[in-house]
DNA sequence: GCATTCTTGACGTATGCGGTCAGCAATAGC
DNA sequence: GCTATTGCTGACCGCATACGTCAAGAATGC
């Protein structure tokens, strides 16, 4: 019940390329140098990302990793499941109603039940908020934009 | 961000308390023989909830753990902070205002404040729901009462 | 005095997080 | 085609924490 750093780490670097670069390429270099993360690190949280398709990567001079979706479309939700999994509690629910019959004369299955409701509701909060949030968080508060040197795409 | 078997466990045995003996001293034995949780990990567990001022104890022949207030003034996110400490999460927001002008300028602190807002939230979800909901749950789902052989007291 | 029960603290073990490393593959510019 | 730059892959490691066990002691009731 607690945030990981890795996700946090996720998160920053999420909002450094949608803040920064637009959602254009973005070297990982770059954003560490502005995010402090550890770059081994955070090209293996980046795998994650890609693996659940919230990022791209293009190889070679030119490359980085970018934003497969627009800013309003990833939610912190999102982020969450794809670096740490699914929030997902040990739960005896089963599907068909013999098991559920009897499941259901356990206290286990109380707790069980209560659990399941709450992870439903802590979900629905973590999906309420997108990395367009954070960008606008950051205009209000007046971060400083630094696009990469030379270029600066629009998706 | 997963729910620990630590606090699972927990519950589980509070709501044992709670459904089984109406609050009153419960030896570890019964509370383990209907909710199967591992004996010494459970005494270890009490001790945390007893620190926190959810349960009470008594030794000896007709001693047990007890609640120490009415189950609908002991809420799923007292039992979370009882067991596994506060949902805090790494934030660098300083009190003094100087320090907050200087923080506010990196993203680090966007992504801080979010953080902040997101555990609020989930805090809230956690401090709706009580004991009580969870014995009237156990209630509507049929759960076997069992009082513990001999007597059965109420605080 | 004796059985029962909680108390305490030390101990072990496994799992996963946070982080590193070396070597390979693709891309761009020459 | 050569080279520099960048991402890709997967193995590896130390450490903290979660999880669970054990043994001896202290309180309580009979």
């Amino acid at each position: 019940m607690r945030i990981s750093s890795k996700v946090t780490y996720a998160l920053r670097a999420l909002f450094d390329i949608a803040f920064h670069n637009l959602g254009a390429p973005t070297k990982v270099d770059a954003i560490v140098a502005r995010e402090d993360i550890p770059a081994r690190f955070l090209e293996q949280i980046f795998q994650d990302l890609k693996e659940a398709g919230i990022v791209g990567s293009k190889r070679g001079r030119t490359g980085g990793y970018f934003l497969l979706r627009s800013p309003d479309a990833v939610t912190i939700g999102d982020v969450v499941r794809a670096v740490e999994g699914p929030l997902e509690h040990p739960c005896c629910y089963a599907t068909d109603a013999e098991l559920r019959e009897k499941c259901a004369l356990t206290s286990k299955c109380v707790t069980a039940a209560v659990w399941r409701d709450v992870t439903l509701r802590i979900d629905e909060v973590l999906n309420s908020v997108t990395l367009a949030d954070l960008t606008l968080k950051g205009e209000l508060l007046g971060v400083k934009r630094e696009a990469d040197a030379g270029f600066s795409y629009v998706i």
